[in-house]
This record gives C-alpha cells, sequence and structure tokens, in this order.
DNA sequence: CTCACCGCTGAACATCTGTACAGTCCTCGG
DNA sequence: CCGAGGACTGTACAGATGTTCAGCGGTGAG
C-alpha cells in the first residue's frame, strides 16, 4: 500500500494553489493538474472538494502545530517571552511559508480548520496574557479579551493581507527573511512600549 | 430619466451581498434577485460583473471617504488626535456597517477598489505619523513603515475577519456601539503605551 | 494461479456561472 | 401624434464546476 503517494501530492498541490489564489476560486481540476492527477481521483481519495479542503485544513495544523512547539520556560521576564516567541514566529513563517499562507487564506475564507485555529490561537494567547497578568507583567488596566485579539491581528492580519502587502507597500516578499524580522521587531515594539509617548 | 433607480437598488443589493457571503461567491444572480431585477439589467448598466465589482467598489469607497471627512485641528496633543480619531473610526462603522463590511471584504478578495483604499490609508497614516513624529511625539525607534501597517491591520483586520470573531470570540455583531468601543479604547491604550511593562 | 482490492482514469452529467440578444414597455423631445 | 432612446425582461448559450460511474491495471492474500 503506497497509497499515500498520490494523497499526499494532492494535499501538497491544493495547500499551494489554495493559499496562492484562494480556496474558493481554485478548482478540483488545478488542484489535479498541479498534483498531476486526474480530478477523478481527488473525489475518490476526498469525497469531494469540501472534504479536500478539510484534509488541508488539518495537514497545514498539523505542519503548523508540529512547528511551533512550546518553548517556553518559565520564570523568564515578560520581554524575553515577547521575543522568544516572536523569533519562533518568524522562524515557522520562514520554513513553512506555503502553510502559512494557507491558512492567511483559510481564516478569511472561513474554513473549519480556520476556526479550529483561530480558536487555538486565541485560547492560548489568551492564557498567556493571564499568566504575564499574574506575575504582574501587563498594565492592569488591559482589557484582556482585545489584547488577545490585537495580538492575533498583528500576527495574522499580514499573512491574510499578503497580495495587498506585498503589491502596495512592501518591497519584496513578506515571508522574506529580512522583511519579517522588521515585522517582528515592530510588533515587539508596539507591544512593549506602544508607539507614542 | 429616472435611471438611478435600478442601478441604485443593484449596487446597494451587490454591496451589501459582497459584504456578507463574499465577492466570489456571490453570483450576479443573487444580485439581482435581492435588488428585484433581472440578471440581465445588471449586465446592462455595468457590463458585467467586473463592471458591478467597480461600481460597488467606487460606491463603498465614496461613503466611506465622505464619513471619514477630515477633521484634524492642527496643535491638539497626540493623544488627543487617537482618541479623535478613534471616534471618528467607531462614528463611521456605526453609521456605515455595510460599506464597511464590504470593503474588509474586498481588501482580502483583492478588488481594484480595496487597493486605492489599501493606498489612501496607508499614504493618509504615513503622514500622519510623519507629522506627529514632527512633534516628537512618536518614538524615535520606531520602524514607520511597519507602524503605519500596524495601524491598518488593527483597524481592518477586525473587519475582515468579522465572521470569525463573531462567530468564535465575540458575544455580539462586531458593529455594535459597546463592542466597538472597548475595541477601540485597547487600540488606543495600545498604541500609546503598549500592553506590557 | 486467481481473485478481490485499490489506486487511478476518461468520459459523461447536471448545475451554475457570466453573458448575448432580441424584443417590450415607457418616457420624452419634436 | 410619433419616433427615438433607454430601462428592463425572457430566453438562450457557452464554458466551467463539482460529481458520478464504469472500467483499467497492478498488487498482494488465499
Amino acid at each position: 500500500m503506497r497509497s499515500a503517494e498520490g494523497r499526499d501530492s494532492i494535499v501538497e498541490a491544493a495547500l499551494r494553489a489554495f493559499g496562492e489564489r484562494g480556496i474558493e476560486a481554485t478548482s478540483l481540476r488545478e488542484v489535479a493538474k498541479a498534483a498531476g492527477v486526474s480530478p477523478a481521483l481527488v473525489v475518490h481519495h476526498f469525497g469531494g472538494k469540501e472534504g479536500l479542503v478539510a484534509a488541508v485544513d488539518e495537514a497545514a495544523l498539523e505542519e503548523f502545530g508540529a512547528a511551533y512547539e512550546d518553548e517556553t520556560r518559565e520564570g523568564d521576564d515578560p520581554t524575553d517571552l515577547l521575543r522568544r516567541r516572536s523569533a519562533q514566529t518568524v522562524r515557522v513563517m520562514q520554513e513553512h511559508p506555503a502553510a502559512c499562507a494557507y491558512l492567511g487564506r483559510a481564516l478569511v475564507e472561513g474554513t473549519e480548520g480556520s476556526a479550529r485555529l483561530f480558536r487555538l490561537m486565541i485560547e492560548g494567547g489568551r492564557a498567556e496574557i493571564d499568566a504575564l497578568a499574574e506575575r504582574g507583567a501587563l498594565r492592569e488596566d488591559a482589557d484582556r479579551l482585545w489584547a488577545t485579539l490585537q495580538h492575533f491581528f498583528l500576527i495574522w492580519a499580514p499573512l491574510s493581507f499578503m497580495p495587498l502587502l506585498e503589491g502596495e507597500a512592501l518591497d519584496g516578499p513578506l515571508l522574506d527573511e529580512k522583511i519579517l524580522n522588521r515585522w517582528a521587531d515592530a510588533n515587539v515594539d508596539l507591544l512593549r512600549g506602544g508607539l507614542y509617548r
């Protein structure tokens, strides 16, 4: 049973195509052609486009989650935690550009997997904020729900707006190392001390 | 010539439908039915779907731009400027929910009008940041390009992620007054002083 | 060997999409 | 009154899309 060969190539091609052109905008036939496979095989393996999207969601989340292993060491000061999380995010995005691009799309197209990702990010982010708050590192008047969402926006909005950014504001690919680092530094600065006096 | 009647009802219906379900996901026939009009009339007036999207872009941008009149008075301190801009945004979003929802969608679906909106927001935001910097209100080490983009994300990401937010994180419509105010306050707090110590 | 199984395909199908076209109704300038 | 023009419609069409189905070929268990 070398079943996985065709299946995996389909998921891989779909991940890439969905991430680049959008999920709804990409047809089964395009995915099949990119995977070097007949459209019927996609249906055979996944039952239809809906099943394909679910499988791609699964694959992207798994890849992302595996890369985003928790490296937190308790006891560090909050600025370090922020910096470490930031560097981690940069690394994940660099090493898994296709999965990140796909998830950025999925978040605004509303797939089921993206809702799961959103819940995970929100719950994890909230927990971390609460932990920082207990250590007295958070402004005591902070709105924790919206603080969590702000973190989420600062991280994911660039991915969802990627075409716009790359076409109108940046001078290169968002997932380029230099740009990614500038972005991450700016986020840390904003979260730590704001922009204005 | 009461030409505008049918035309306007089509644009209005399209704005609403595109904002709710997405542009690509909404067919000409749905728009026509919602406007109480035949699909052929849409083609007659706009030449096709592409033309419709352009017209809706135009209408949304005009509505948004007209509502977002510049009320800046020079000489105020930066915190006031931030608060005023914030209140202004809340007001615009409350009073023009359909246009805002549409623009949020358009930004991630990449219509031509959305690119124009993006450029406007970026240029305007950048100019304001530069002005604040000249008055010494900006952190001197701030990355002004990304600071501009951060402003943009904090304002527009919630609109683009609206279904996700309302389904998973908020306990009501994003464009509700209370929620909108909490959001705006959180943004001002973050931009002024960051979240952490 | 053989037979069931499974990955895989080509062709066909119904449906939905955007669009074209011929023609109807109404209004308005002459 | 009349003719032109434009808002508007019903119908039809070509193409794309997701999906179905009968069948091919190779592989592994009995």
